[in-house]
DNA sequence: CGGACGCTTGAGGGTCTTCAAGGAATGTGG
DNA sequence: CCACATTCCTTGAAGACCCTCAAGCGTCCG
């Protein structure tokens, strides 16, 4: 069990993969690099969730705290012994490892053909049903703008644009910066799904 | 063994997943469309890949012969019980995974943080390792500039556009369209890694 | 020879980015 | 307790990049 603060590294791309992560409490960033500093994030992970399975020598992402964060630690050598032994391990490592590709294909679609409304909108959505937990409608943000922004592939300004603009036509609420409410699910859906309506989209159809 | 046409349909997303596939020759595509028939191509497979690996009911992208291809049908409930007998063969589903998942994270930096001529480049080079038993620098694409466009997050006449600004600055060279030569590997990994210089780069510092 | 299909090229417009500045909130030190 | 600094979020204006619409070109095949 290890306390881990905001900002602060679990692991960095390149780092040899000694360990296995089991993410106890809090929420941290998985992210690429390129040589100019453009980042792209791979996800956010929270509670309960495995990091640095992937059997390579080295991790392939950097790992970084965004809120407090706790954690547990294992050893790989142990960690793939136990692969070995329990029969019943590699199959859900198996199941989490093909969900994580499941969900890596839907942030591809994300990324390469939805426009920032629709991004903003789905990633509010996916939250959403994460925490289920939680209030319904009611959504919290542990990470920033621009965060957010290097997850759907866009920038701070343009983030912030939308959410204004969801909040503007009635979509959302927005008490504070990093808690949203969801006012019009089904809106919210279809415009995530890609099937919004001409009328309301198309051409300036809200506030603006 | 079964050969399937060029256009045929290995499985829809949505389809149950009675089976696991693995290519013997020719090339397919994974793909996804939103309801308004924007489509995002998850990947292309090619000889030797395995599909349908994922253990879930239904089936989670479309798959769709490029070329003519071949391909070895197994029957999901008999591959399951091989996972279970064979020790090795869960660790090798394993990392075959979990190597889709880091080709899908590398591609998520591509559709979220890269440009065109980045993103034509990195496919371009990704093309190259794969065949590297064919010859050194040339690339044979057996797929359109549709489907290139749909897999980087492009239009077909960005893709097109990007070919011919690449065969302008002299990186690549074009004797048919489905043929690249790459001349300046070197410019060409500086492209996809994105470190290009500004001179050439910046402003149409090439040839339009 | 004619049609279909895919690739290429052109012109114009929209979406998102870049650059810049103004608020709101949090935390610290006087 | 309040001034101040820092940080993040928001808003504005201008421009770049890519997309849309449209037409021309080449090749393959009937």
């Amino acid at each position: 069990m290890q306390r881990i603060a905001p900002g602060s590294l679990l692991f960095s791309e390149g780092d040899d993969a000694h360990d296995v992560f089991e993410i106890v409490s809090g929420t941290l960033r998985l992210y690429k690099v390129l040589i100019d500093g453009r980042r792209q994030i791979i996800g956010f992970l929270s509670g309960g969730q495995l990091l640095g399975l992937a059997p390579r020598r080295q991790y392939v992402c950097t790992a970084e705290a965004v809120t407090p964060l706790t954690v547990r630690r294992y050893l790989r050598p142990a960690f793939e012994r136990r692969i070995d032994e329990e029969p019943g391990l590699a199959r859900r490592l198996l199941d989490a490892l093909s969900n994580e590709l499941r969900v890596a294909q839907d942030q591809m679609v994300l990324l390469g053909r939805k426009s920032a409304p629709e991004k903003v909108a789905s990633f509010l959505l996916s939250l959403a049903a994460d925490e289920h937990g939680g209030c319904e409608d009611r959504v919290d943000l542990p990470m920033g703008r621009g965060d957010i922004a290097d997850y759907l592939g866009l920038t701070v300004e343009t983030v912030s644009r939308t959410f204004t603009k969801l909040k503007n036509d009635g979509l959302i609420a927005l008490p504070t910066p990093a808690s949203v409410e969801i006012l019009d699910l089904d809106q919210l859906e279809a415009l995530a799904a890609g099937c919004a309506d001409e009328e309301a989209w198309g051409r300036n159809g809200g506030s603006w």
